[in-house]
DNA sequence: GGTTAGCACTCTGAGCGGCTGAGTGCTAGA
DNA sequence: TCTAGCACTCAGCCGCTCAGAGTGCTAACC
């Protein structure tokens, strides 16, 4: 059920001030810095009430109170002003972009860097994936008698490569040849389509060589999250009093690293419209109890598109980190839909 | 000049106990360790006279010996012993690559997380470069009707992406022609004599923009050291006692982001030959006083190659680690020539 | 009944002194 | 030239005390 009015702000005040001085807030101190007509007492019996609720504890007798899990997720959900960027703020980032170049790797990587240093915690972002993977071209390179680079372009603009062995000699003209020709008959066509399809013709040794390398590559391009994500700022993290303790520190370290990010990266909760928030245990996953993530989708809704957002302490600025990856993630989306025209 | 026998020895022990324990090793220590036939006053008395040479000091009154970084370079110069790997140290590294695929940039990567992890130590690797990088094939791809996707494909097998924006309209089939027309007078050269080449008949203007762009990207790829490196095991590092102390963690893990080393590696010390030490203020740049570079070339003498090795602190196994660096960059070496069939 | 002043109680963290153990430098004798 | 012995030093640990911040409870007040 929801608070009070009254303990509800009181909620948010400790919140806030919790954030901002990493400390245990005291009802004294809560009544100096907030006027809110009301002595330490009176403060005192309320916060006894919100622990009650375990919306807060303390961790131990003599110390002040800091937010529980579920208080911060009560504040979120519930008492959390949601404020815009100021337009300086969106003019500094901005400004970030459009210095840079206009490729789309060199996108990726500046919004999880502009967002890493303008939150002060770890940003991390996927890299964009279709939902529907097609094969775009197909190119193939004679590095020696019997063994040939393979470059595909998918739909998404990724260029993925592979050396190829073949069981039979080839030449440059033969390749050339060979890409043509699954250009024709395989171009604009998904993986389920590729499956589906009959051959033709009897495919060569070679050929089949290639083809199979071709459906294995796209499939891995649409398997869901399979590149890990590209991470900025973990010493922004770090910094954190969370992490004073190197041994927290070295924890941490490991449980930022990307290959266990990519597993671990709750993108079911992410939805299309908005930024979703996850707390602490919210998330299932064992070293990030006591870490919450910011994320949003980017991206046009119909095309390629990933997961961009923030990992930082329980004691985070929510207000300001969800405003600001929603922001960065609609430049980004905005980005891409210039490109690519949708 | 060179110490005597006996003096030599001691230092030596010093180096390999305090590179054990991390703690200063002192007189008694050292006879108690091993069995020298002195007594700890004789050894006292050699500790002083080593300490006049300016090989160790101790960091105060009361404490053990640590060798200074003079004394480091005194041992690893003219008192360690160079030894090989073992049959079964060597068997569990050819086992790790061999248990994997057989991509170059998968051996760049593997090969940097087999070093970290036998060593336990911060491993480190530049990506490949061809001395002389050539112009293998150009492809381009439509993505709209004034912009495309421009891949090129270089001798050293990478493949490297850009889009393009043209002042025309063009589409996939005019595309593909100039594609064919770049690759027949262009492919095999490197950027100078592309240079150097008139254009025998007069560029389109879309062309024009291929061209300025392909030049651009083989010229990059020439540069020296362009691509950041690649890093493993900085938690292998930060769990040294060196960096016991959370703000020595946070200053070390911005010494080893890759940006800042690609800028500070010593690669100028790098021979052909062997295996390069630079330790501690050896190497001029500000953060890696207190640490050491242990270094080897790797690839086929003429074809593409970079380089590899460890940083750690200066206290370090340097015998093990010249072995290890020295052995997996012998073993990347002979992949790539398989590779390349150089 | 809600609010507040007052008070006893609790607990952390900083500061201080003493002690121990490992180590040194020096001197005198073998 | 080596070694035994001795006085001296210093970091690190332990235990102690004390101040400060905070709590919970009770009784009085509006």
């Amino acid at each position: 059920m929801p608070l009070s009015d009254r303990r509800g702000r009181i909620l948010a005040f400790i919140v806030d001030d919790y954030v901002d001085s990493a400390t245990p807030v005291g009802s004294q101190a809560l009544v100096a810095r907030h006027a809110l007509g009301l002595s330490s007492a009176t403060v005192r019996n309320e916060m006894a009430a919100l622990e009650d609720e375990g919306l807060i504890t303390h961790p131990h007798t003599s110390a002040g109170r800091i937010p529980s899990n579920r208080g911060y997720r009560y504040y979120v959900s519930s008492l959390m002003e949601e404020h815009d960027l100021s337009q300086q703020e969106r003019l500094t980032i901005l400004h970030q972009f459009h210095q840079s170049a206009r490729q789309l790797e060199e996108w990726v990587g500046l919004a999880v860097s502009v967002l890493a240093n303008s939150v002060h915690n770890m940003a991390l972002i996927t890299q964009p994936r279709m939902v529907e993977v097609r094969l775009k071209q197909v190119q193939l390179v004679e590095l020696s008698e019997t063994r040939a680079l393979l470059v595909v372009v998918t739909s998404d603009a990724a260029v993925h490569q592979q050396t190829l062995e073949f069981p039979v000699q080839v030449s440059q003209e033969s390749l050339t040849r060979m890409g043509s020709r699954l250009n024709a008959e395989f171009g604009g066509k998904t993986v389920a389509e590729f499956a589906a399809k009959d051959a033709p013709e009897p495919l060569g040794a070679a050929e089949a060589v290639v083809v199979a390398a071709v459906v294995e590559m796209l499939m891995r391009e649409q398997r869901a999250a399979v590149e890990a994500p590209v991470v900025e700022g973990v010493r922004e993290l770090l910094r954190q009093p969370e992490y004073g303790d190197s041994d927290r520190m070295l924890d941490t370290l490991e449980a930022v690293d990307e290959r266990k990010l990519r597993e671990a990266i709750p993108s079911g909760a992410v939805g299309e419209a908005d930024v979703a928030i996850i707390i602490g245990d919210e998330n299932r996953a064992g070293p990030y109890q006591d870490m919450s993530f910011v994320l949003a989708r980017y991206g046009p809704p119909s095309g390629a598109g990933g997961v961009l957002g923030i990992l930082g302490p329980t004691r985070m600025a929510y207000g300001d980190t969800v405003a600001h990856v929603r922001y960065v993630a609609d430049v980004l989306t905005q980005l891409m839909r210039n490109f690519y025209g949708d």
